[in-house]
DNA sequence: AGCATTACTGACAATATTGTCAGTATATAT
DNA sequence: ATATATACTGACAATATTGTCAGTAATGCT
């Protein structure tokens, strides 16, 4: 009659992984009401008091989130401006990406949960994007031409800020607006926001 | 001894006003986990059931700070775009002005609980400024050129959601940035994004 | 004045949620 | 094989949170 106690045994590093990835899809699914250490135990086949043995407590699970979050989309940004040799458009359109499925929702809710958060990362992730894009700028630029830093932090601010809106209620705007939720009018707005980008003469 | 049991009775509209008021004011401080009868009630100065008395449930709530703020955006809004002759950075401005302050917060949190929430309101919103601005656009383009719709749809969708997102994450990039926080760096930016738009001969 | 209606409250119930703890099982070292 | 370290769990505790209910008091009506 002695149940079989199998028990899984994981290394720190797993465990976290696993409890992280569980308590992403909860947020993305349900919301920031979601973050129920009940539920993400369930989901990832845990027993709660692992998730505090790991993360101390809740607030510690949301500060590994948050720093994730911050990673997750530095990552993403890396990989979207390191791709050789792409048009306006699809590094755009990798950007926008970049935000959707989860990450710009979560990382909206952790800017309200913990407003200072990652302050330091996300500073250095801004900074380095904004370097690059302007000494981008600079080179494409014909020489003899000063390329204002103020525009390429503008350019900077104007994308994120775009990228995340879209990520949080885009879906919706879309259906609300008549626009047909598709691949195809992704890419036309891309295409639209590129044009109008590079028509103030601003090579990205 | 007999305490003199003063006891104040509203009228249900003012008693739902000074609830929904309470409410808003917890989302925009402590974010999405703000939401608490009792914390609200103790803001208010009511007792917690009296706000399942108006609204039913809580659920009954969330349902009205939906439609509330669904109505506050609308309201500024159109107040943005019936001021006569001002310039389209003034227009950007009351735009991005009238996510600010909180709404922003409210409307992104109540996308994530409550997706299928107002779309029917939203929807009209929004399609009621795509004809406002695509009329514009078309009064204002010289006699015998086509106007895109999709174009003014467009422009719409990237306002909204550049606005969205300077609301949640705003001030946090340009703090990251290195932008100062002061009203001379938003007006700049304005100026900057009404030129984009304008290069591209869209007149808002 | 008396009456009906209902906004309002305190006390209570049911459940959810975070956190603690003692003990168990498993991997690793010796 | 034995010992050590610790990942892991079930049971429990403390508190929070939504919701119910019976009763009270203020308002409007006749």
């Amino acid at each position: 009659m002695a149940e079989s106690a199998k028990r899984v045994r994981r290394t720190p590093d797993q465990a976290r992984r696993l409890i992280l990835d569980a308590a992403q899809a909860a947020i993305a699914r349900t919301g920031p009401e979601g973050l129920r250490l009940h539920d993400i135990a369930a989901a990832a086949g845990v027993s709660h008091p692992l998730i505090l043995h790991h993360f101390g407590s809740r607030a510690g699970l949301v500060r590994a989130l948050t720093r994730e979050a911050v990673v997750e989309l530095r990552d993403k940004l890396v990989a979207a401006m390191s791709e050789p040799d792409n048009t306006t458009e699809e590094q755009l359109a990798r950007v926008f990406y970049a935000f959707r499925g989860g990450l710009g929702q979560r990382l909206a809710w952790l800017a309200t949960v913990d407003p200072d958060g990652d302050e330091s990362a996300a500073a250095m992730i801004q900074r380095d994007f904004a370097d690059r894009l302007h000494g981008r700028r600079v080179a494409a630029a014909p020489p003899g031409t000063i390329v204002s830093r103020e525009e390429s932090l503008f350019l900077v601010q104007l994308i994120a800020i775009a990228a995340l809106g879209d990520a949080i209620y885009g879906a919706q705007f879309r259906r609300s607006g008549g626009l047909p939720e598709a691949p195809e009018t992704d890419r036309r707005f891309f295409a639209w926001l590129a044009t109008l980008i590079r028509a103030r003469a601003l090579p990205v």
